[in-house]
DNA sequence: CACTTTACAGACAGGTCTGTCTGTTTATCT
DNA sequence: AGATAAACAGACAGACCTGTCTGTAAAGTG
C-alpha cells in the first residue's frame, strides 16, 4: 500500500498532472520524476505517452461506469439521481481547481492521429449519455421523449462543466442541475 | 483587397491554424510560412506568440459581437432569434470540422501565467451569457426568471459546441436548440 | 535623389520534448 | 547461493519550439 509499483505509481502521478495541467502541458520527464521512476522504467510498461494517456481516461472512465451503477441501483428518485451527480460534479469542480472534463480538455489537444484517444472520449461520452437516458426513461414514459431530455441532461451537464471551468465558478452547475430537476418533473 | 499587409495577413493565417489544430498545436515557424512573411515582420507586429492569441480571441469577440446586436435587432421573435443562433452554430461547426469552441479550447491549454488571454475567454463568455439573458427577458416577464432561463440558454449552447466536438456529429445542436425553444415558450 | 519605413531571408541561441540506449542496483524465486 | 526479473540512473539523439539577431530588398515620401 505504502509503495505500489512502478506502473501504478506512474499511473497516477500521470493522472493528476494530466488533470491539472493537460495532456500536452505534462512531459514524460516531469511524470517520471514526481512518481520516483526511471524513464527506462516508464517505456517497461507503456510504449509511449499516448498510451498513457489512454490508460488513464480507461481507468476514469471504468470508475465512472461504477458510479453511474451504484446511482441507478441506488433507491433514489430521477430527480434525486440527477441532482446527486450534479452535486458530486460540484465536488469535483470545486476540489480539482475547476479543471473541467479531462476528456474534452483531451480531445481539445489531439488531433486525427491520436484515434485511440479520440475513440475512448467517444466512448466515455457515449456511455454518459446512455446513463442520463437511463434516467430520463425513470420518469418519463414515452420511449422517444425519454431519450430525448436524457440528451438534454447529457448537454447540460456538459456545458455546465464546461462552463464552470471557463469561468472558474459554479453557478453554471447550478442552473444546470435546477434544469435537469425541472426536465425530470 | 489580393494583398493584405503583413499583419492582417499573419493574424488571419493564425487564426485558420489556431482554429484547426488549436492555440498549442500550431508554431510560429508555421504561421509565418503559411502567411508569407519574414520571423522578423512578425515580432514587429506582435511582441509574442501569446499576443498573436489575444489579437486573434479579440477579433473573434468582435465579430460575435456584431452577430448578437443584429440578432438583438432583428425582428424575430425570442424563439427564432435562439433557434437561428443554434442553426449559425451548426452551420460554424459544420464548416469547420466540428472543431468545437475556440475560447474553450484555447483555455484549455493556457494556465494561469496566461491571464491576457483567460481574460479574453471570460469576457467572450460573459458576453454570450448576457446575450441569451437578453434573448430571456423578451418572452419572460419577471426578471429573475428571465436570468435564469437565460443561462440555462448559455449552458445548453455551450453544451452542444463541446459534445459536437467530441462527438462530431451535430445532434448535440438539435437537442440545445430544442430545448431552448420550449425554454422560451 | 536621399531618406525612412516596411518587409523579406534565414541563421542562431537556448530551451523543451519524446523516445532510445548503456549500464548498475535491488528484489524475488528456486 | 545463484539466477532472473524488475527498477534504477542518466546520457544521448533528433526534432521542435520561441524569440533574437544580422543583413538585404523594396516601396513610399520629402
Amino acid at each position: 500500500m505504502k509503495k505500489p509499483n512502478a506502473k501504478e505509481r506512474i499511473l497516477e502521478t500521470a493522472g493528476e498532472l494530466f488533470f491539472q495541467r493537460g495532456y500536452s502541458g505534462v512531459g514524460i520527464n516531469e511524470i517520471i520524476e514526481k512518481a520516483g521512476t526511471a524513464k527506462a522504467s516508464f517505456y517497461q510498461h507503456f510504449p509511449s505517452k499516448e498510451s498513457l494517456c489512454e490508460a488513464w481516461l480507461q481507468e476514469m472512465h471504468d470508475r465512472s461506469t461504477d458510479t453511474h451503477a451504484r446511482l441507478l441501483g441506488s433507491d433514489l428518485s430521477p430527480q434525486e439521481m440527477a441532482a446527486a451527480y450534479f452535486t458530486h460534479l460540484a465536488d469535483f469542480l470545486k476540489a480539482g481547481d475547476f479543471r473541467g472534463c479531462p476528456y474534452s480538455n483531451t480531445g481539445a489537444v489531439s488531433d486525427e492521429n491520436c484515434c485511440g484517444i479520440l475513440k475512448l472520449i467517444r466512448l466515455h461520452k457515449e456511455s454518459t449519455r446512455k446513463f442520463f437516458r437511463e434516467i430520463a426513461s425513470l420518469s418519463i414514459p414515452d420511449a422517444a421523449r425519454a431519450e430525448a431530455i436524457g440528451d438534454r441532461l447529457f448537454v447540460l451537464y456538459s456545458g455546465a462543466t464546461a462552463e464552470a471551468q471557463n469561468l472558474k465558478t459554479l453557478w453554471p452547475v447550478e442552473i444546470a442541475r435546477d434544469a435537469a430537476v425541472e426536465l425530470l418533473s
